[in-house]
DNA sequence: AAACTGTTGTTTGTAAACAACAATAGACCA
DNA sequence: TGGTCTATTGTTGTTTACAAACAACAGTTT
C-alpha cells in the first residue's frame, strides 16, 4: 500500500480540514505568514470562509508538524527558528536517514528505486537556469521522501514528514536571507544522489550509511553557515 | 465498562480535552478497550459526560500517538499490534536512544543525572515481591524518559513520547499473554541501568552508544520471543 | 509604587442542528 | 441464485451561536 497518496490531481475527497491545513502550511513555508505571527482562529476562519472546527484541527496538526506553536488559552503563532532548532533538526535527520537507508537496503522494491531515479531524471533535464536553489531544494526533499518511502517503515516515514515540513520552512527562510547558497551545492547535487540509488540497489548497507551521514552533515554545514539568526520570540512580551 | 466517569470538575489547570486524552490513553494501555475496538464519538461523549469537541481532539492526539487509528468518515479504532510493528518500534527506539545518549553526554546537568538515579533508587527499594513485570516496566519507561529529558533535545523528546505510548501499550498486552517474562530480565535491571548514568556522567560517548544499543536489542529480543501474534484487522484496500 | 479590580479580547467548551459520506439491507432485475 | 442498484441508517464532518475560562491590560485604590 502506498504510503503517500501522491498528489496526482484526483484530489480525492479531501475534507475541509485537509484543505485548510495545506493552505496554511503553504502560507507558512512561503513566508506569507512570517515567523512569530499570531494566528487567531476567528480571524482565519472568516478569511478562509470556514468555521472554527476545521481551523482548530489544522492548527493542531501544524503544531504537531512544528510549523506553529500552540499555547493553552493563548492561541497559535507561526513557529520561528534559531540555530538550536537547526542543530536539533539535523541531528534527528541524520539518525532517521541512516535508519531509513538501512531499511531501504532490505526492503526497497524495483519501483521504489525507479521512483528515486525518476526524480534524478527530472533534475538532469532542468536547464542551468531552472536550477534555482528553491527548485533544487524541492527536488531534494522529494528525493529524500522517496528514500524514506523505500524503507517501508511506517513510523519512520511519519516522523520524516514532520521533519520535512520544518526543513522546508526554514530553508525558504535561509534563501530569503542569502540568494547565492548554491555555488558549490548545485553542481554536485545530481552525482551525489546517484550514489544513493546504487548503494541501495547493491544492498551495501555500511557504505550506504556512510554516504547518507556525510550527505546530511554537508547539508547541515551548508545551512548553518548561511543561516542568519533570527530573534526568537519564544517567550517575548508582545508590544503593541 | 471500565471508562470511569470523570471526577468532578475540580480539574485544576487541565483542560477538558487533556482529561479525556489521559483517560482514554489509560483505558487503551490497560486494555479496558481491546485492540480493534470501534470508538464512536457520540457514545464516548455520552459516557464521559462531555461534548464531541474534546473527544475529537483527544482522538486526534491519540491517533498521532499511534494508540488509535482514525480513518476518514469511518471513525476511530483502538490500534492493534503485530510483529511488524514491534520491529518498527524497536528499530526507531534504537536510533532515537543512541541519539539521546549522545546528546545527554553533552548536555546532561547534575539534576538530570540525579533524576535518573532517583528512579534507580526507587527500584532498589522495592521488595522482591513488588518487582512485578508491570511495575518494573513502568520504572523502565520512566528511566528512559529521564534519559531523553537529559538530552535536552525538544524534537527528540516529543518523538520519544509517541514511541513510549506505543511501547507501553503492547508491553501490557505481552504481559497479559505471558506472566513470567521476568526470570532473567528483572534481576538484571538495576545494574544494567546504573551503567547508563555512569557513562553519561563521564561523557564516554562511544561506550554510551554501545551500551544503549545492546540494551535496546536485548529488550527487543525479550519482547519478540514472548509476543503472541494477534490478528490485525489492518487496512483493507479501498474499493470504489 | 504595589496590589486589587474590572474590562477586553481571546481561546475553550457546549449544544443543536444539518451535510457528506460509508456500510448495510432490501428491492429489483436477470 | 446471483448480482447490481438504490434506499436506509448510522457516523463523521461542519456550521452556527452562545457560554465559560482565561490572560493581558489599564485604571483605580491603597
Amino acid at each position: 500500500m502506498a504510503l503517500k497518496p501522491l498528489g496526482l490531481g484526483l484530489a480525492s475527497r479531501r475534507v475541509l480540514s485537509d484543505v485548510v491545513t495545506d493552505d496554511l502550511r503553504d502560507a507558512i513555508i512561503s513566508h506569507d505568514l512570517e515567523p512569530g505571527r499570531r494566528i487567531a482562529e476567528d480571524e482565519l476562519a472568516l478569511q478562509m470562509g470556514v468555521s472554527r472546527g476545521p481551523i482548530r484541527e489544522a492548527l493542531m496538526r501544524l503544531d504537531r508538524e512544528g510549523l506553529v506553536t500552540i499555547e493553552r488559552h493563548k492561541g497559535a503563532r507561526v513557529a520561528s527558528w534559531d540555530d538550536t532548532d537547526i542543530q536539533e533538526i539535523y541531528s534527528m535527520r541524520s539518525a532517521l536517514e541512516v535508519l531509513a537507508i538501512e531499511w531501504a537496503c532490505k526492503n526497497a522494491t524495483a519501483s521504489d528505486l525507479k521512483a528515486m531515479e525518476e526524480i534524478l531524471n527530472v533534475y538532469s533535464k532542468l536547464s542551468e537556469k531552472q536550477r534555482t536553489p528553491r527548485e533544487v531544494s524541492r527536488l531534494d526533499l522529494e528525493f529524500h521522501t522517496a528514500l524514506f518511502a523505500a524503507a517501508h517503515h511506517e513510523r519512520l516515514f511519519k516522523t520524516w514528514e514532520v521533519l520535512r515540513s520544518q526543513i522546508h520552512a526554514f530553508l525558504v527562510y535561509t534563501w530569503s536571507q542569502d540568494g547565492k547558497i548554491n555555488k558549490v551545492f548545485l553542481p554536485q547535487w545530481g552525482p551525489d544522489h546517484k550514489v544513493f540509488v546504487e548503494v541501495i540497489r547493491n544492498k551495501q548497507v555500511e557504505k550506504a550509511k556512510e554516504t547518507v551521514l556525510g550527505h546530511v552533515e554537508r547539508g547541515l554545514a551548508r545551512v548553518a553557515t548561511h543561516f542568519v539568526e533570527e530573534p526568537k520570540p519564544k517567550k517575548r512580551v508582545a508590544k503593541r
